[in-house]
RNA sequence: GUGGCCGUAGCUCAGUUGGUUAGAGCGCCGGGUUGUGAUCCCGGAGGCCGGGGGUUCGAGUCCCCUCGGCCACCCCA
């Protein structure tokens, strides 16, 4: 809610990520970072920002770059843009750096797109993705699918759908878009008003429209499927035959068109049926066999998929897995002298790996063993004049009843240590 | 960009047909005899009722504008 005239807020879209949030996407990248080793990917960074160039190579006629795109004008009046996406500036990346090939790259990181915000869309959001560069090879689309599975199931999600298609070779798309075309002229009445439009600019789109009157129409139009080559259909196969082998579960769905104009061959999408909410599409990716070169590099093969992380903590929320991870602290340090023992042993503590931590400000006793059950910590280490004197701390299970025990203070560490229940 | 719903304490909300100093729960701070928590009891801090304008003797309550939130379309992760 909008405050005083001189406070501000975070922009439309975007919002402060706090401790328990934030753990769980350190967790979640935690897990995609273990996966996409174990499978011999790399982490590449790429710039937030870049030439727009780049980007507006993902597809003039696309949304994203049409009228999404965060742009601006450096002092150096170059054009530029907060990335909207991954992909195009991997490619950019492979174009400038001329790595060895098959190149393996994952990412993570914020994106931008400005959109008006809802359920899973934000203006800053953020994804995690791979693509591979330089291999056509079927078995190649089969190992990226196979990780963005690997990790979905490992935050636990189990209500997730895999959705596959193939767009096939520009040349297949241009003849079945051209059959479609024709097919939804032949229906223009029976479309829905808002599709109308599309069937002369992106025939594509009107394929995965929401709308029930279009919906019957496209029922029975015809399957790209049936307009691939003989090349592009050995390819769908091998990638089938793969899933199957690897006994990941999947179904075609000839509809799956994606959003972005560099597409082509396989297609995919992790669909949540958790989420009610219209954005269920968790992840989504596909081959895009000639961005490389329209960035200026050589003809490339390329496949990589985009998982957004904002939707799939949405969806582990809706299924009640992947919670945030404990970040209690194991120790609370209560000093009721002047606070320098606390100072003292917390830092001692902690430099012995045992996640301590303390109140400030002179609380009262009372205070401070009510901060020091509040934070779950398992044991507190206490301070008090008589111990001060006597160079000891009493040291107290907490979240039960029990006596405390009195140690010689150099013997903190040790005692606390053997106190403290086995990490899981 | 279009449409629907909504905007009262840090959080979740209540505020009767417009009527005196705007409430609750949770949280927070302090206290319940001098140094001991999770229960219980007492007390306290904290709101120009999102902002601006209007109607009225009087507006959190009605009207307009604006900003913001949520959701949907569109698009996409």
């Amino acid at each position: 809610m909008s405050k005083k005239a001189n406070s501000f807020q975070t922009p439309i879209g975007t919002r402060d990520i706090q401790a328990d949030d934030s753990a769980r996407r350190r967790a979640l990248s935690t897990i995609f970072a273990e996966e996409a080793a174990l499978a011999g990917y790399g982490e590449l960074e790429t710039p937030i920002f870049e030439d727009i160039g780049v980007f507006q190579r993902i597809g003039e006629g696309t949304d994203v770059v049409r009228k999404e795109m965060y742009e601006f004008t450096d002092k150096g009046d170059r054009r530029m843009a907060l990335r909207p996406e991954g992909t195009a500036a991997v490619c950019r990346a492979f174009v400038q750096q001329r790595p060895t090939t098959p190149w393996k790259v994952w990412y993570q990181g914020p994106f931008f797109r400005y959109e008006a915000p809802q359920a899973g869309r934000y203006r800053q959001f953020s994804q995690i993705g791979t693509e591979v560069l330089g291999s056509a090879d079927a078995d190649v689309d089969v190992e990226v699918i196979a990780l963005a599975s690997r990790v979905i199931n490992r935050v636990g999600l189990s209500r997730v759908l895999l959705v596959i298609n193939s767009i096939g070779e520009p040349e297949d798309r241009r003849n079945y878009v051209e059959v479609l075309r024709e097919y939804l002229e032949g229906q223009m009445d029976q479309l829905d008003p808002a599709d109308r439009d599309k069937v002369a600019t992106h025939p594509l789109r009107v394929l995965d429209s929401k709308k029930a009157a279009t919906r019957s129409v496209v029922d029975g139009a015809p399957v790209i499927t049936d307009f691939l080559s003989a090349e592009s259909r050995a390819h769908f196969d091998r990638v089938q035959e793969g899933l199957g082998a690897l006994g990941i579960p999947f179904a075609i769905e000839p509809r799956l068109v994606r959003g972005l104009d560099y597409y082509s061959g396989t297609t995919f999408e992790f669909q949540a049926s958790a989420l009610e909410a219209a954005q269920n599409t968790i992840c989504g990716g596909g081959r895009y066999n000639g961005l490389v070169e329209q960035l200026g590099g050589p003809p490339t093969p390329g496949i990589g998929f985009a998982m957004g992380v904002d939707r799939l903590l949405l969806a582990c929320d809706a299924e009640g897995t992947f919670p945030a991870p404990d970040r209690q602290v194991e120790v609370w340090v209560v000093d009721v002298t002047d606070g320098a023992s606390a100072r003292d042993l917390t830092h001692l503590l902690r430099a012995s790996g045992i996640a301590a931590d303390r109140s400030f400000d002179s609380r009262s006793m009372r205070s401070q063993m009510k901060a020091a059950d509040r934070s779950g910590a398992a044991l507190a280490v206490i301070i008090g004049d008589q111990e001060l004197a006597d160079d000891m701390v009493a040291i107290r299970r907490l979240r039960e009843i029990s006596d405390q025990i009195l140690v010689p203070r150099s013997e903190m560490v040790d005692r606390v240590r053997s106190m403290l229940p086995e990490p899981a």
